[in-house]
DNA sequence: CCAATATCAGCTTTACTGATATAG
DNA sequence: CCTATATCAGTAAAGCTGATATTG
């Protein structure tokens, strides 16, 4: 990424004592841990596109069938960068893509049984990878991180039920096209 | 960012639920929030450069004249990168370049009065991005929020002395070159 | 007429790699 | 001889923009 506005990969995490204006500006430790995440998880994927690739299919695994649009707005990724994403898992059989009969706009995205597959077994690479990154904190610690962290997204991007209501609070729930 | 191994910014936090597998990641987690991070602090710097500068600013202030490899080392800046950045602060006078005279491989940075000005103006608008990400949290969820990243980071980085002896831990303290 | 969808081509930023000349 | 420094040129990943044709 790159783009304004976007949280790419960073990787170098500073080796040597940082000034302490960073040293204690959350956006600067976030912007740090988050590059050392990516690095973690690309490692044990063995590839960049596996990250997305994951992404992709654990929206899918849990959301059925779904447009390309609605694909990318949960899962966070760009309605043109999902077109060649889906190509490719496409091509190694791993979704299908039918003409929903509804909207001849949209293609209906499906998960198949051997991208099922495929997603148990990134499960395994990412949580790894979770373990590695994690690994200074005990569970209650890690627990606090996710809370926080999802709180911080909460607050900034209000999901909202399609239907018009407010702003919805917890865990993420069903309720779209 | 973007080669493998950076967090550039990220943008596109979702606009609707994730699904549980994301939502319960970390690295998910924390690759998104590092996003509306960034953003936040680029609008509210007002440029993608000022962000950068302000990391260099702040290392020349607090770590007094160094060479740019050192700077970039303290700093988590790739020391090609530093090369441009400086040329910038430089014509506009917020830092200097002399020849180290110990060492004629090495330039000796120095911020300058006119840099140490911007970095105190920086701080004000870097400080009120602070307040709008963090928003949805008090004090003492912040200061959580800081210490379990900061302690990610010394755990994936540990911060060596550069005379050999083992791991620091803590904030931040000078001893190099 | 407006909004949304899938697609494509292209841009920007960030970070990184590799090569160079120079000097400890 | 090996290492570190400053510099430059070029690459790659991620996210984004804008345009298109199509259809609700």
């Amino acid at each position: 990424m790159c783009h304004a506005g976007s949280v790419s990969p960073q990787a170098g995490i500073t080796a040597i004592a940082p000034p302490v204006r960073l040293w204690r500006l959350p956006s600067w430790l976030l912007t740090h841990v988050a590059g050392r995440s990516y690095r973690l998880v690309i490692e044990h994927l063995g590839s960049a596109n596996e990250r997305t690739d994951y992404a992709v299919l654990a929206g899918l695994d849990e959301f059925g069938p779904v447009s390309q649009a609605m694909l990318g707005r949960t899962v966070g990724l760009d309605r043109s960068d999902i077109v060649a994403l889906l190509n490719r898992l496409e091509a190694d059989g791993l979704v299908s893509r039918q003409p929903d009969r509804h909207d001849p706009r949209r293609n209906a995205v499906t998960i198949t049984r051997s991208g099922s597959r495929a997603l148990h077994r990134l499960d395994d690479h990412v949580n790894a990878a979770q373990d590695a990154l994690l690994e200074p904190l005990n569970a209650i610690e890690r627990e606090q991180l996710v809370v926080l962290l999802q709180r911080l997204i909460e607050h900034h991007t209000a999901f909202r039920s399609p239907h018009g209501s407010p702003t919805r609070k917890g865990p993420p729930t069903r309720d779209d096209t």
